[in-house]
DNA sequence: CTAAAGCCTGCAACCGGTTGCATGTCAATG
DNA sequence: CATTGACATGCAACCGGTTGCAGGCTTTAG
């Protein structure tokens, strides 16, 4: 039976009552192969009986080991988040790591201040998509293992989703259904993934002899798009690529409000596959890795707590094109 | 200059370095007022030259404080969810709290698994819809400061989203528009908000005249709800009230695969308003406050963690009807 | 001018574990 | 039978702060 202690419970209750010193206790629940089973046992016993359960904070104190690592997002909100989350809070899970999360609301200030807020107490950080300068980002690897998700910097741990070669495949897909302009919807200026798509769909789009245009929209959400449709349909494309689904979903929307149909009068490509089929029509987008993602870069944290070796390691996902009906008419 | 040092900075290079006890440097942070201004001065000068920066471990060892809370939610990517969780962090972090994360998978074992592996570092918890029982939870919070979302057990404190209000308002809408016969798709038998929607739904049915059955989907989901199509259609209803908006909108395919349009033959309303307009047709649902809730429930932990006041908090939110279109028809 | 009252600051114990080293025991070996 | 070594356990220092208490110095009151 558990008592319902005032949580008084020590390393030294649990000695006194197994006759023995607190060091074997402490022993007996970090490296039993070191003492006798039958001392061990007999602690276990003890420690059970009275509900005894080691002060982790304390143990940290002492081996610098927290059993703690830091995810931090730019926003939790954005569907991009949660799955790659998830993912990566069962892979600590199943190593028995409990994980901070921070989301730094798309400021690199904030992003900072929860770095410093969490490096104490924690083994290893996560920085997906961040937003900080790669100073900064060297500067706080230097003090702790870090991973980044889908942000490039020479020598530090990095897992990447290569959205490129699903924005080339999506250029590809635009210029066989005949269009010849199109445009770009760009996303966070210090975004990574930004960069890469913008990228890939410039470079794919003048091999393929598509003119290209490039509209901000500065925040990824769905009120963004919307908004960035007046500056869309001023250039006179005929199709846009969006930094993400969100974005997209807000810019069928702002066609909508134009009376302009979708796929006949314009065609729109989403990125990172978050919204399923769920947009009418249902969107055409490039799929998205953050799953796997996630769990990579826990595990990769994680493998880095163990062996101190700083390779460099760079682990790129691959993307492609998932066609559906904002670039295709359906039911034809 | 921060040096690039092995992290060796302890509380007592800095006592040396401005010449005083470590008492005084550790007064110099915590307690300035106790100190002559002149010294804390000097102190601080020191630790900011020196690049100190204390370390939280320890501290929380000698005070019991580790300006930790933690939050355990079912499923991060169900996407009721990560308003809540950004809510709530970003209130933890007005106060300097840090936030560890929890995924319980909808599982009892597992939530019951993480409150253990956190309660060692935090000062308080928060169980967002929790799946343990009364016992459990009781268990608990006895422990320490505990807020329940979604969750209404006698004694400790809660923060509710009464969908009950909204579900009213739906089945009476529903009424209005002619349906005679509804059902009710359930989710997870071990939700509080299930059994209040529920319970809501039928009542208000009675009230009204019409008849209801129950569905089941279990786990809240698009291909839960998608496939609780054919169980619905066989009751022979003509408008479904689906336990959130996932399932509503799983719902929404399975009917359009029967090609029963919406809402000509058959009316849907979901429950959280967390897919805004982007369903197709827009669907009607029942208002969310779970920014609100999550910020409430931070706010009232941390509340009790300053007076150890231990009242009966029972915090209630209502919610109301949002009509779109897949109960009444648009554009005619 | 002396005593009482503050104000600062340092000493040392403490939070709850971990771990290097020393000691003691017992069996194997020469 | 004495020596060596393996093994099990205890001692005490340490991790890096916090805090009750006491002492020294200055200020205020009598």
């Amino acid at each position: 039976m558990v008592s319902e202690q005032k949580q008084k419970l020590t390393i030294k209750q649990v000695a006194e009552a197994a006759g023995v010193a607190r060091s074997s206790v402490s022993r007996a629940f970090t490296r039993p192969e070191m003492l006798s089973p039958e001392t061990v046992r007999r602690v276990l016993d003890a420690a059970e009986q009275l509900g005894y359960v080691p002060n982790q904070t304390a143990r940290a104190l002492s081996t610098g080991r927290h059993g703690n690592v830091a995810l931090i997002v730019p926003d939790i909100a954005n569907p991009f988040f949660p799955p790659l989350i998830r993912a990566a809070q069962m892979e600590a899970d199943r190593s028995n790591f409990c994980v901070f999360l921070g989301n730094s609301d798309e400021d690199p200030k904030q992003e900072d201040k929860l770095v410093g807020r969490f490096v104490g107490q924690v083994e290893g950080l996560i920085l997906a998509s961040s937003r900080l300068s790669d100073e900064r980002i060297r500067a706080h690897a230097a003090q702790r293992p870090l991973v980044l998700i889908n942000r490039d910097v020479d020598g530090i741990p990095r897992v990447l989703i290569d959205s490129g070669s699903g924005v080339r495949e999506a250029v590809a897909h635009l210029a066989e259904l005949g269009h010849q302009h199109i445009v770009y919807v760009a996303g966070p200026a210090t975004s990574w993934s930004n960069k890469q798509r913008r990228f890939a769909a410039r470079k794919s789009a003048e091999r393929l002899g598509l003119k290209v245009d490039i509209v901000a929209a500065i925040v990824p959400s769905y009120d963004a798009g919307r908004e960035a449709v007046a500056a869309i349909t001023a250039t006179g494309a005929t199709a846009a690529i969006a930094f993400d689904d969100l974005t997209a979903q807000g810019i069928l929307a702002g066609l909508a409000d134009r009376n302009i149909s979708v796929p006949g009068q314009f065609g729109v490509v989403g990125c990172d596959d978050v919204l399923g089929a769920a947009t009418y029509p249902s969107l055409t987008t490039v799929s998205n890795r953050s799953v796997e993602a996630g769990k990579a870069a826990l595990s990769l944290l994680l493998e880095l707590l163990q062996s101190q070796s700083p390779r460099d390691i760079r682990y790129v996902l691959d993307t492609h094109l998932v066609v559906r009906n904002t670039t295709v008419g359906h039911k034809e």
